[in-house]
RNA sequence: GCCGGGGUGGCGGAACUGGCAGACGCGGCAGACUUAAAAUCUGCGGCCGGAAGGCAUGCGGGUUCGAAUCCCGCCCCCGGCACCA
């Protein structure tokens, strides 16, 4: 018998190799096709778990599949090194971030190497490094100059619990939770500096250049949420108001000759002064009562409408009737113009807002078969415009335009576009983050640092107390300085950038990652970019896949790429659930550590394992068994390749043609599921592949030669799941190192075909038979063959033959009477 | 409510463009090897039925020679958006 395949003793002993060698440098010019493939790089939590496995394994094998086929692939990987939990751990236990940090890098990366992962380590980018984050900065200064980073004050949301400020994407839930820790958010009003990329909101809706799933596309469009419309302004009748107005934002303005009354935020503006003497009282205890009520309270859409009368009155300019104005907490200051007009036969809210407080109801839009009345549902659907003057008798999608361009005209209203989505929130109230390189001047107010005095460094010898505070408020040494437009004194920005901005932009920090130059080098950004392939999770969805598209319009704006698209294609990997098919979390102690699966099994197997287990996009259970009939495999293809069998110098011809017909048809298979990220099926074509060669050696029907070809096809094919068991058949076949520096095999489609053709006989459908018959067998001698097969006789004598339907290669179906 | 994805054996899953449903693996059963067990190998495995045969891809219809796949109407699960005017 042979060596035993033990994983335990050759993985390491390969993994050191292929470092030694450099095997997966990727040079910066080459030959070769360049294939630039990303994985969203790693939070460093201090110990790769098996979602790291489940991200990483499969995208590695693709890679050096494609290393196979010829592309000059980067493969990169890196740290997206800031973030809280390790600013929580250093006030919790009095470990600076930078340390722990740098040991949870150093071990995660001994991690990755025993995944045998081919990443090209050279390129690894670290964001909590000076050298990263002070492009950071650069950028942000950038941005500021080209008017795309500004500063405000508004209404934003705060995390209690990680005391910060969040971006709107980061709320996340109908109850508006922190997309980190699950706390609820709360509103605060604060100067905060923001990205502007609503000014991109357009372009960011196109995904004609992209081929991503179509599950983020819908994400990232109703997160944009573009609606169409149109602003209308609504004169004040109000003697103190006189030639004030109010603006509405509809996407109904084909039903503005319904409009019953008008409802403003609690929050408008003009509410105090529109509401008149007898009325204050009412009004501004429901104002005070709604300002009171959550965020998550006012948005329930089950809570009743409920609004009060101002006791002033706007008049519709359409046809200048006079309409009362009410103030309602349905009404969001934030979306729009913080007023709405109120048409209840056309809408659902409106209408029951109408109804109970007795407000009229007017038709302008005819149902099918309308009576003239008042209907008793909102009616949104398609119709012709009524009670509408000149604009009667026309459908109402045309309406909308033309109400829009009379108004228009008339100078009251006009086109609008508006947007769900808001400008992205970068400050963060905590130190573990990129400094904002600004400074406040009593003079001359918020400066910029000027680009020569970057970065701006993070003191290290910051204290962490459990105030809830950021460190670098309490830090004079950080924060007092002098302005470098007048030179008195000034503090700096205490607050540090969200770390998805590290993230919008590190795939082109991968080119060139120690370039004191410049973010990347833009002739190397002319070879490498863009991203050909991006996979990740799908929880970055409208978060940072989002910002990284964002980032890349922003930078090309500003001359840095011609890029439109950061990243080609998009492929999202599901998630591993525990044995119990729930997801895994320590307390329901269901955890699987990669570590001991690697001790046990190897890491091949867990890598194939991970592969097989479903489509890699569905994720699902990691099963102790399943994992099992992997290792399995692999022995039985260690010992397939190590035990060659006694064979004659010349095999059976019949045999022997078989077994080709097996290699190329696993050729094509194996590269077909790679191609489409379809590794459960890939491993499937393995293993059956595997299973013929076992019994080909059993029959001992074929040439050494041939066996030898075979076995080797069966090395290349796997090498790409599992790259350390090959590489040690490879070289104990005495085969020129590596396995992982051979051409990819390629398949014959000529040798891949069948000749002689099972095929199935179905009588009215149902299968009764089946025959054997020639490829090339036409209809006539397959129906012939199949009328007289003795399986079918009895199930058409008597019968009257009406119809024989022949799909080549697949089934006869007879139909009778 | 709107949008997207899904529902196939005891389990994970497979099935090109409408063409033999259940590949591959797990578990199970039977056998070989073994004093025995483990490991390994071989064979059998959708359900009902002794068999003939019938029934089977969430449910109900339809189109078709033929439907897991296409169409219509439902049910359930997952994800996103949602008082967004």
């Amino acid at each position: 018998m042979t060596d035993r395949y033990e994983p335990g003793g050759i993985e390491p002993k390969w993994q050191a190799r292929w470092e030694a060698d450099q095997l997966y440098r990727a040079p910066d010019r080459h030959e070769r096709p360049k294939f630039f493939f990303l994985t969203m790089y790693p939070y460093p939590s201090g110990d790769l778990h098996i979602g790291h496995w489940y991200a990483e394994a499969p995208a590695d094998a693709r890679a050096r599949y494609l290393r196979m086929r010829g592309y000059n692939v980067l493969f990169p990987i890196g740290f997206d090194a800031f973030g809280l939990p390790a600013e929580n751990a250093a006030i919790r236990d009095g470990i600076h971030p930078y340390v722990r940090t740098r040991q949870n890098i150093e071990r995660m990366r001994t991690q990755f190497r025993a995944m045998g992962a081919c990443f090209d380590w050279s390129r690894e980018v670290v964001t909590c490094e000076p050298e990263y984050y002070r492009w950071n900065q650069w950028f942000f200064l950038r941005l500021y100059q080209a008017g795309l980073a500004y500063r405000a004050r508004a209404a934003v949301d705060w995390c209690p619990k990680c005391n910060t400020t969040l971006a709107r994407e980061q709320v996340w839930g109908d109850d508006r939770r922190c997309e980190r820790c699950g706390t609820p958010v709360i509103r605060k009003e604060l100067d905060q500096w923001f990205f502007r990329i609503t000014k991109y909101a357009d372009e960011l809706l196109d995904f004609s250049r992209i081929d991503w799933p179509e599950r983020v596309v819908t994400m990232q469009r109703n997160w944009i949420g573009r609606s169409e419309g149109a602003e209308i302004d609504f004169m004040l009748d109000a003697p103190a108001l006189e030639g004030e107005r109010i603006s509405v934002f509809t996407t109904r303005p084909d039903t503005v000759f319904g409009v019953t009354f008008m409802v403003l935020a609690p929050e408008h503006p003009l509410v105090a002064r529109l509401t008149t003497p007898d009325r204050r009282a009412e009004v501004e205890s429901y104002v005070t009562e709604a300002t009171r009520r959550t965020e998550v309270e006012r948005q329930s859409a089950e809570r009743e409408k409920t609004g009060v009368f101002t006791g002033s009155y706007c008049v519709n300019p359409y046809n200048g009737e006079r309409v009362p104005v009410w103030v309602g907490d349905y009404v969001l200051m934030t979306y729009g113009t913080g007023a709405v007009m109120g048409v209840p036969a056309h809408d659902e809210r409106d209408l029951v807002f109408a109804h109970r407080y007795g407000l009229p109801v007017r038709c302008v839009v005819a149902p099918p078969d309308w009576d003239g009345g008042e209907p008793a549902e909102a009616y949104v659907d398609p119709g012709r415009m009524v009670n509408s003057a000149q604009f009667d008798g026309l459908p109402n999608d045309e309406g909308k335009r033309a109400v829009t361009e009379w108004g228009e005209r008339q100078g009251f209203a006009r086109p609008r576009v508006t947007y769900r989505l808001r400008d992205w929130l970068i400050s963060r109230q905590r130190y573990w983050g990129t400094p904002i390189p600004i400074l406040y001047c009593d003079a001359c107010g918020a400066v910029p640092v000027p680009e020569s005095d970057l970065p701006v460094l993070l003191p290290e010898d910051a204290q962490f107390l459990p105030t809830g505070e950021s460190p670098l408020k309490y830090h004079d040494g950080f924060r007092k300085t002098r302005c470098p437009r007048c030179g008195r004194p000034a503090e700096r920005e205490t607050d540090t950038m969200d770390t998805f901005v590290d993230s919008s932009w590190y795939q082109y920090r991968y080119l060139s990652p120690h370039d004191d130059d410049a973010p990347f080098d833009p002739e190397l950004g002319r070879y490498w970019l863009p991203v050909d392939v991006y996979t990740g999770g799908i929880e970055h969805a409208t978060m940072h896949l989002l910002y990284t598209r964002f980032f890349t319009k922003a930078i090309r704006d500003l001359g840095l790429t011609t890029n439109d698209e950061p990243v080609l294609r998009l492929f999202n990997q599901g998630i591993i659930l525990g044995p119990d098919g729930q997801k895994m979390s320590k307390s329901r102690g269901n955890v699987v550590n990669p570590d001991d699966q690697v001790a046990k099994y190897g890491a091949d197997a867990v890598r194939s394992y991970l592969m097989f287990i479903g489509p890699w996009d569905e994720g699902g259970p990691f099963s102790m068994r399943g994992i099992e009939g992997v290792s399995r495999w692999l022995n039985r293809v260690w010992n397939l390749v190590l035990d060659t069998p006694e064979l004659p110098a010349h095999g059976d011809e019949a045999t022997e043609r078989d077994l080709l017909r097996a290699v190329h048809k696993t050729i094509r298979r194996v590269t077909d599921d790679l191609e489409r990220f379809r590794f459960n099926t890939m491993i499937a074509a393995l293993m059956e592949y595997t299973n013929a060669l076992q019994k080909v050696r059993e029959v001992r029907a074929v040439s050494l030669a041939k066996w030898n070809d075979a076995a080797r096809t069966l090395l290349l094919l796997t090498a790409p799941a599992a790259p350390h068991a090959t590489e040690e058949l490879w070289a104990r076949l005495g085969l020129p190192y590596s396995v992982h520096q051979q051409s990819w095999p390629e398949y014959d489609p000529t040798l891949a075909a069948d000749e002689i053709l099972a095929v199935a006989v179905q009588v009215n459908g149902k299968t009764r038979g089946r025959i054997e018959v020639s490829v090339d067998a036409d209809q006539d001698t397959v129906s012939r063959q199949a009328l007289a097969s003795d399986a079918i006789r009895g199930w058409i004598d008597g019968r009257e033959v009406r119809r024989v339907v022949y799909v080549r290669g697949r089934l006869v179906n007879i139909v009778v009477q």
